[in-house]
Parts: structure tokens; C-alpha cells; sequence
DNA sequence: ATGAAAGCGCTAACAG
DNA sequence: CTGTTAGCGCTTTCAT
């Protein structure tokens, strides 16, 4: 093996050092390509000697489509959101697509992410927790670019969607608190308004008032852990008068217990059931068994990847929409059925 | 705005709208283009009427240097290596880079994947927690393809790392968990060999070895939550045998946390001290406040990418490699000086 | 089955 | 400061 410092080796050199034209070299690595299997074991022969590899940008180039997408994603880093980015990396991957990871933060104008992935010609882009407006939508449309939103809500009928089925969302969260016969409800959510977190606690208290029943409301400053720990503040309060919470994500539940065991000793279900959203890892874990409402990130990933690859053999179809239901998880934050 | 499809716009429309040549509409686009500023404008308005938006492939075969970079990741969705990514692929970003990510599991075949990426003819690669093999990391540097490593040790001296200093990691939680005069010490570490985790472990046997205390030795089946959960029935076995473990991940403590207040109702730290190690959000968790010591991902992250910056500009440079060294984060599992 | 030639969208070298 | 020309590395008609 060599060291010395090579220029990069194209089709040309593989082609002369084969005795063939660079036409051929191109047929040897393209699926079907109209050429002898002789001629193909010399070139991918002469190819393999050479560390020939084909530049996919210049492909791309030529054959005007990429296997580049984009992956936007806000909160990267937390559980919930770093499984679903993993597992759609890797459902791209699986489908020859790379995908560009472009990680939003709150402050973030993601107008302009999605405009810099328009200078990839990415074959689509992914988008997850972030609203784009509908100018850029319309822009990604009128651009032909695939774009599909997770969990935001059908905003536009003009983009593929995914999203949590927020109505049922709301009714199994009051069904499995109430189920044990309790009727003292509350829910905590984030000020900040998103169609999933904020739509399925709607959902919940609608159902409360349509059952007649009264529902407090505890409203957080995020849908992190540490915004859970200081709501918990508030809920440790009113603890006289609830026996059931809803929290909007399993994040916020987990701080909201910490919170109520450190400074109330509260235990749980006894003291107050609560529910989470989502099923996140650390929600079944020893210190919490919190009973929640699984969103499937692996269901809800194939179906946006799948959306994305028939809209892109297909970018006239009219826009689809997929509705994920969520499964009840008891776990020991809730009580049994009341006979 | 029309919603007719378009055919993608090129230098050439926007050229003759703009009454010039490609030429200047390409320098309109180019910091620091020799272009008047008249120019500049009639072309970016023209630009800017026909939706135009450079092709960076197109760009990036012409003056060969493309602006995407890999980052090999695997296990992205564990609460450490999500924080790393997230951070990485910002700081990439920031400086103009557009990440490609592919996440990596365990059965995968990393050189597949470096390979792959030259087929883009990314900038460079970053890969975090899988070791590629000496061949693979000869063959990016006989290309010339820049590689950093992140917590893999330096293998080669071929390529840029930057790890933790596991020697200092090891007295670190040897001198936290004794420091209250305790001495009856024990580690707990994932079965399957890394430089980083498995590093840190021994290292800390090396340490108490040299202060003539004996240690326990755990052995886990992975890194997980689940694997800590799993061996805290080992442990628990053991409790009238130890009073300091050193964890080699977060993660596990708190597995083994649970486990060990689950059936050996374990109470930290007097019945046991315990100290993990990366410090991720769910050690400061209320129901955790885990004593551990902080690997500072920004600063990783910093280095790594600073690394791959310097590289780039400047191949031939020797490799670099950057120590990284741990900070204590006291906190509930571990007891105070004893004077 | 193979080769020649054209061209994807862009930038760079060279004139003017 | 601006236009012309050439060519990045590849695929793709179109002949042969």
C-alpha cells in the first residue's frame, strides 16, 4: 500500500487503464447497464486497482436528481426526538437516501433551512417540530420539492403530514385516568403553542368538559423535564383538589413526580395517578413506571419516509395524510379498573 | 404567485434576464467577486424574480470541494451521543458545513460507510464511538479525505482524535468515592471493549491497584440503562462488600440505582456511594442527583470540529490529538470529605 | 455491445 | 469590470 498523495482517480483513467471509453466505465457501475459481463469484470477490475469510486455529486448533476434529504429537527437531543431522527436516518439510508442533518433551534428561521437545502436539489425534506409558514410551503410546492411534516398538523393541504391522532389522543388520556373510577382532573402543557403537544391537551380538556367534568389547568414554561420540576411547584399546591393529571409529554411528567415526592412526598398512584405522553425510555424506568400513551416513532417514521419516496415518484399526487393513534401503557402511575 | 411547474432555473435565465453573462451572475453570487455593485444588484433582482438559487453541486464539481461532511454516530439516540450530534452538526453549520449523517449500529459495517461517503467527496468524516479498522482510516488518508475520531484512542497517529484522558477519569472517581475515607471499592463496565468506557474502568482498577485497595469487578452487558438494571442484581449480592462503585456510564448507575433501591432498598450514599461517569440530564434528575464526572460535549464537539477545520486547510499537517479531561460534579450519591 | 459527442449547472482563466 | 472559452466528472442519446 502507497502513501503517496494521489490525484483523484475518474471514469477517464479507469477507462484508459481498462482499454474501454468512459461510456463503459459508467455502464459497469449503473444498475442494468447495457454491457457484457466481460467488460464489466474489466472495468470493476481496473476500477478496484485504481480506488476509482464514482462521484455521486457529478451523477447527480447529469441525471438532475439526488439521493440527498434533508432532515430538519428541532430538540434534537431529547429522548423522543433523537429516536425518531435515528430511525428516520436510518429508514432513508435503507432506501439509498443520505440525509442531511440540519438541527433547529427555537430561535431558528427555518425559512431559510429549508431554502439552503433547496441549493442540494435534495430529493425532500423532512421536517419535525417546527411550523414552516405556509409562504415556504407553498415555495417547496411550487419547487416541486417533497416536504413532509411530522406533528404539525395539516396546516396547508399542499404537504404530506403525519401526525398523532390528537382527539384520541385526548380521550384515552381521560379514560385512563378515569377509569379507576377518579374524577378530579388537571392537565399540564407548555405555554407555547404546537399542534401535537398543545392539540392533544386541548383534546383532553374538551373531553373533560363534554363528560361534564371540571379540569384544571397547569401551564409550564416548556415541555422539558426541568419545566415539569417547576409546574410540579404549582400541582404540589392544588394537590387537595386533583387526583388525576394529564401531562403533555412524558418529559414534563417525569419532572412534575420529582417534583411532587421531593417537596410533597406525594406518592404516586395513590396520592395523584398522573399520565404522560409518548413513551419515552425513561418513562419506564425503576424510579418512574409512568403510565403513558405510546406515539410509535418507528410507525410514524415509515409512514413519512414512505410518503416522502411515492411523492417523489409521484409529485403531482394530491397530498396525503396519515393519523397515528396512540396505545395506552399502565404502568404504575395509574390505578385498575373500579368495578 | 403562480403555482405553474417550473423548470428549475439556471445561471443562464438568470443571465439573460439580467441582460449579462453567466460569468457575472455566477460572481453575484461568490463572496468577494469582482463585480461592480450595480451589476451585483440587476443580477440578484433578477435572481430574485425568477426564484434562482445556486446549484452547489454543480458549484462544488467545478471548484472540487464540496461543503458536506459525515458524521458517523452510533447509538444516537442515548442521551450523550444525541447531545454530541446535535452539537456537532451545529458547529458544522455554523461554519458553512452541511452535515450527512448516518447513524451506526452495532452489526454495521463501518467501512462500508466511510466508503460511501467518499462518494460524495465529503469534506471530511467524524466519527463518534465505532472503530474503524487501520485499513479503512489508511485508505481516507491516502485519499486525503480528513477523519476525526472521537473518544476511539489513537490507534494511528494517521488521523486527528479527540478522547477523554482516561487515566485522569480513573483517579478522578477513584479519589471521589474515597475521599470520605471509604475503601471498599468496585467498577461496573460493559462487556464489549471501547477505548473511552472500557478505558476509564481500567484505569481506575490501575488506580486502586496502585494505592493497594482491592476492587470488585462487574461485568455488564452493555452500556445501557438496562444493562445497569441488570447487573444491580449482582451487586446487590455484594453490598456487604462494597461502599463506592464507579460506574463507567451514567446510564448504568442509574440502572443500577433503581435496581438496587428496588430489591435492596439502597440508600445513596450510606448504604452505598456510587459515581457514574458523562453527566447527562438524567443525573440531575431529581430522583438521581447522581455524583459523576462531566465529559463537557461542547468542548468535544469544539476540538473535533476545529480538528477537521485545520485538516482541511491544511492535509499534510501531522495528526493532533486532543486530551480531553473530566470535571467532578458532586452531587447526592457520593459523601463529604472526611477531615 | 460499444464508442463518440453532447451537455448537466457551474466557476475559473484569460482576454479585453 | 465584463464576456468568452474551457472543463469539473459523469451519463446519455445516437450511431456503429
Amino acid at each position: 500500500m502507497t502513501d503517496t498523495p494521489e490525484k483523484p482517480v475518474t471514469s477517464f483513467d479507469v477507462a484508459r487503464r481498462a482499454g474501454v471509453s468512459r461510456s463503459m466505465v459508467s455502464r459497469a457501475f449503473t444498475e442494468g447497464g447495457n454491457i457484457s459481463q466481460k467488460s464489466r469484470e474489466k472495468v470493476l477490475k481496473a476500477a478496484q486497482e485504481l480506488g476509482y469510486r464514482v462521484n455521486f455529486l457529478a451523477r447527480g448533476l447529469q441525471t438532475r436528481q439526488s439521493n440527498l434529504v434533508g432532515i430538519v429537527a428541532s430538540s434534537l437531543d431529547t429522548p423522543f426526538r433523537s429516536k425518531q431522527v435515528r430511525l428516520a436516518a436510518q429508514e432513508f439510508i435503507s432506501h439509498g437516501y443520505r440525509p442531511i442533518l440540519l438541527p433547529f433551534e427555537p430561535d431558528d428561521d427555518i425559512e431559510h433551512w429549508l431554502s439552503v437545502m433547496l441549493n442540494y436539489s435534495v430529493a425532500g425534506v423532512l421536517v419535525t417540530s417546527a411550523t414552516p409558514s405556509s409562504k415556504i410551503i407553498q415555495e417547496c410546492h411550487r419547487l416541486r420539492m417533497p416536504l413532509v411534516l411530522i406533528n404539525r398538523g395539516q396546516t396547508q393541504d399542499i404537504a404530506d403530514t403525519v401526525q398523532i391522532d390528537v382527539a384520541q389522543a385526548g380521550e384515552l388520556a381521560f379514560n385512563m385516568l378515569t377509569r379507576s373510577g377518579h374524577k378530579r382532573l388537571a392537565v399540564a402543557h407548555p405555554r407555547k403553542p404546537s399542534y401535537s403537544v398543545t392539540g392533544r391537551a386541548t383534546a383532553f380538556i374538551d373531553k373533560c368538559h363534554s363528560e361534564q367534568i371540571p379540569v384544571k389547568e397547569f401551564i409550564a414554561s416548556s415541555q422539558s423535564y426541568e419545566a415539569g420540576y417547576d409546574i410540579g411547584g404549582s400541582i404540589g399546591l392544588a394537590l387537595d383538589q386533583i387526583d388525576g393529571l394529564f401531562c403533555a409529554t412524558d418529559l414534563m411528567a417525569l419532572g412534575v413526580m420529582d417534583r411532587l415526592r421531593a417537596d410533597w412526598n406525594v406518592r404516586f398512584p395513590d396520592d395523584l395517578q398522573i399520565v404522560g405522553c409518548d413513551d419515552i425510555d425513561q418513562a419506564g424506568w425503576g424510579s418512574y413506571r409512568l403510565s403513558t400513551m405510546r406515539q410509535d416513532a418507528g410507525e410514524q417514521v415509515l409512514a413519512a419516509v414512505g410518503q416522502m419516496l411515492d411523492r417523489i415518484n409521484n409529485p403531482e399526487a394530491p397530498a396525503r395524510h396519515f393519523n397515528q393513534r396512540l396505545t395506552p401503557i399502565f404502568r404504575n402511575t395509574t390505578m385498575s379498573y373500579h368495578d
